[in-house]
DNA sequence: TCCAGTCCGTACCATCTGGTACATGAACCA
DNA sequence: TGGTTCATGTACCAGATGGTACGGACTGGA
């Protein structure tokens, strides 16, 4: 199963089409003639409407993943997801997690990649800088939330000020109890 | 526009089906024969599938917004939202919220309901409580950001535990900060 | 009695859907 | 040269889609 040049040129074209106007309201027709083929091409290259959405769900998810281990920073990590830049990306997320719950195509290789795949990272980052094993994941799963929930936020509200003012808040509280571990 | 007994029946009947998935997905047809009744009935008592949605989206909206009134604590409040029995509400939330970030049926009335509504009412709490205006608004945002994201998490996961462990530890981490003010 | 309004069933419409059949061209290898 | 594989275009299919036309049943009021 060669990836195919023809069919790798004909998905990053679909992502990029993905990245506006989302997937889910789309049917193969519309996205095809978007990027210039027919939707004959896109079901001969992916092999049905759900081979694409997987095929798309996975280039999302290796590209966020990617983004993981560029920044270990956990602002500048944050800083690249609110980037106006990436929102299209933001959105198309959100947008396949949504599906994803409703048992869409491989919503359970989906969640690996997006959730489990992610605490375990973060909680990999926290033990190597010295937090137990057992709290490391709880404080990589807020971590998570944090983000995730702050991401939501922003693509709704575009107030990109007020939410990395939140941020910085979160980072604050997590500082400070660093710095003066939890008594009692 | 008197509301109409038949329509109010109706549209509890449909966000029922919503509940099982989802409302993006579902045609008109699929809907009606799902609740009984023919998709004739859903076109002549909301106009159209548009139509449909925007009164879901507001059915959705209300009872959201009516938890928010009826727990203070916000461990009431989150325990109430990660409940299983309210899992299939919290899914159907998140779809529609990802559906209005593609501009789906009145996405500006649906975050204004579901995020700067919240924000606001979280906001309003802590001002009660003492904080000063504009911290209270950081730390509301922060607050809800929270909540969605542990949400996003536990929808995936259905970590119900892990994700409650891991609320705690906001908890805590908040309760510190209260009881020791930021120095510098 | 008739009228108006609400509610709903049947039948229909044009359009779009994912998917398939078939032919064709280009490229490679023998 | 001929055969094979990959890629693509055209045309088609059955079924589903949102929406409409029309008519009938029931109600309450005049």
């Amino acid at each position: 199963m060669a990836p195919s040049q023809a069919r790798e040129r004909l998905l990053e074209a679909a992502v990029e089409q993905a990245l506006h106007g989302g997937i889910i309201g789309q049917s193969l027709r519309q996205v095809a003639a978007a990027i210039g083929t027919s939707h004959r091409m896109l079901l001969y290259h992916f092999g049905s409407r759900e081979g694409l959405l997987v095929a798309i769900c996975n280039t999302i998810n290796e590209s966020v993943a990617g983004s993981l281990d560029r920044w270990e920073d956990p602002r500048a990590l944050f800083q690249h997801f609110t980037d106006p830049e990436a929102w299209p990306w933001d959105r198309l997320f959100i947008e396949l997690y949504a599906n994803a719950l409703f048992g869409g195509s491989g919503s359970e290789e989906f969640f690996e990649a997006s959730v489990q795949r992610w605490i375990d990272a973060l909680a990999r980052q926290l033990v190597e800088q010295g937090t137990d094993e057992a709290s490391a994941r709880v404080q990589a799963r807020l971590h998570l939330a944090v983000a995730r929930g702050l991401l939501l936020d922003l693509l709704a509200t575009e107030e990109r000020d007020e939410v990395n003012r939140a941020f910085e808040h979160y980072l604050q509280l997590v500082g400070q109890a660093a710095e003066r571990p939890p008594g009692v």
